[in-house]
DNA sequence: CGAAGTCTTGAATTCTATCAATAGGGGTGG
DNA sequence: CCACCCCTATTGATAGAATTCAAGACTTCG
């Protein structure tokens, strides 16, 4: 069974404009310190990397030897079966971290879904940091938890939701993490596939539920991939969210 | 969004036959000390429990107060949707813990299967012993990123299988938790509708999977809460665990 | 401008859900 | 101990949803 895991998300985005000058020196005050200002610390450390879109960040079954911020871009993290069958886990974007699962070996693939930046640390350097810090292991506890709860979150979208819905849950989400109410345009870095791959549907299902979504109302696609969220109440009575 | 989250399996059953004995003293020598040793160290903090059938051992939104280990009986942890919804997200076993996700409210409801004892310690005594030990540190990191990596597999079997694949998947975990292989029976604690939510499926479609794998000489059924995994490399086949 | 890749739309098929009826099983009371 | 009843599970028929197959439209990029 060569499964393994290796990462998710948990700094809110809005915590990031702060922390985002990366001066590796003291934290921000007047605000919690994340586990994004620990690892600015590491700086010294970490190595500035760039990578083209589709290219492999990392293999399901590497050795986790690093650690990972991402400055820009977005990534998805995908676990490929024997049989082929692809599974996108999530979509990580700028602020977001992975690596942090405790497994020899990673669960899941990384690769760009557009051009992405990123800063490596090695494993070790965050060991020393977590051995020493409290906090950093408190913090450390909080962004698994959340990768809990969001992996359970989407857990109910797959076992649960209806194509339609899953698509408002999708949207909904994405807004959410880029900071955007309605009226935004959200872009999509992903294509139609990666979102299939995620939702667990087919790209013509994805296609069928935008073009549902928009003659319905609830959403605007000035282009393929910009979305506007017009009918927030309509998304998210779709997305059981109330 | 009245979401929240709070557990997961992590200990190896096989692990469980020593620390069964649950006396409180110092661990078992000549293998790797687990969380549910280090808890068994709280033992004069621990409330022994029991809940009868379809009893709720806590609910969704209840404050986090307690961390468990199940002695007896199987558990079903579930979060209910502002639409009536339900999903299973997994089921606990006899020596499995929950309560561990950091998060102030539960994000989800346990209940029990069939009749269940447990241990119920407070979360303050369980986090001054994090606090004083490194390794109980160690072991809850170890404990939410099994769990994590739990939520990741399950949801490759929600987006990408079929019903029979996924009753093929069920049962091959279930047989695995509880330590069995192939020819041996497996009880299956829970009702068909329990099945059902934790796949993502209906009560009909399970029964359906059922009768499926049996015609096909895969699993023998003896009677409605026992299955025989007579053909495991056609399970796992079907699984896509090779 | 052309070509390759991506997305959308349509039609047919397959799978699962839904509706409905029957069968089985466990527990209770006679 | 057996009969009955309720609850659960199975099976059948039909409807609905998503996939698959296929064609055409739009983008993007050389």
């Amino acid at each position: 069974m060569p499964i393994t895991l290796s990462t998710a998300r948990s700094v809110p985005v809005s915590a990031l404009s702060f922390a985002q000058s990366f001066t590796g020196r003291s934290h921000a005050v007047g605000r919690p310190v994340t586990l994004t200002d620990h690892l600015n610390d590491l700086q010294g450390y970490g190595a500035r990397l760039h990578y083209l879109r589709n290219e492999v960040i990392f293999n399901q079954d590497d050795p986790a030897e690093h650690v990972y911020r991402i400055l820009g871009g977005t990534v998805r993290l995908c676990r490929y079966m024997p049989d082929g069958r692809r599974h996108i886990i999530d979509f990580l974007m700028p602020g977001d971290l992975m690596g942090f699962v405790e497994s020899p070996d990673l669960p899941a693939s990384a690769e760009a879904v557009s051009d992405v930046t990123l800063i490596a640390f090695p494993r070790v350097c965050f060991d020393r940091l977590a051995r020493d810090s409290a906090d950093v292991r408190r913090q450390l506890l909080c962004h698994l938890s959340t990768s809990l709860l969001t992996a359970q979150q989407h857990m109910f979208v797959l076992g649960c939701q209806k194509s339609k819905e899953r698509m408002a849950s999708f949207l909904l989400r994405l807004a959410d993490r880029m900071d955007l109410g309605g009226g935004d345009r959200l872009d999509l870095a992903m294509s139609r596939q990666d979102i299939a791959d995620h939702l667990g549907l087919t790209i013509e299902t994805i296609s069928r539920s935008i073009t549902a979504l928009r003659s319905e109302g609830a959403i605007l696609v000035p282009n393929t991939h910009q979305i506007v969220l017009r009918d927030m109440v309509a998304l998210r009575v779709l997305a059981a969210e109330e």
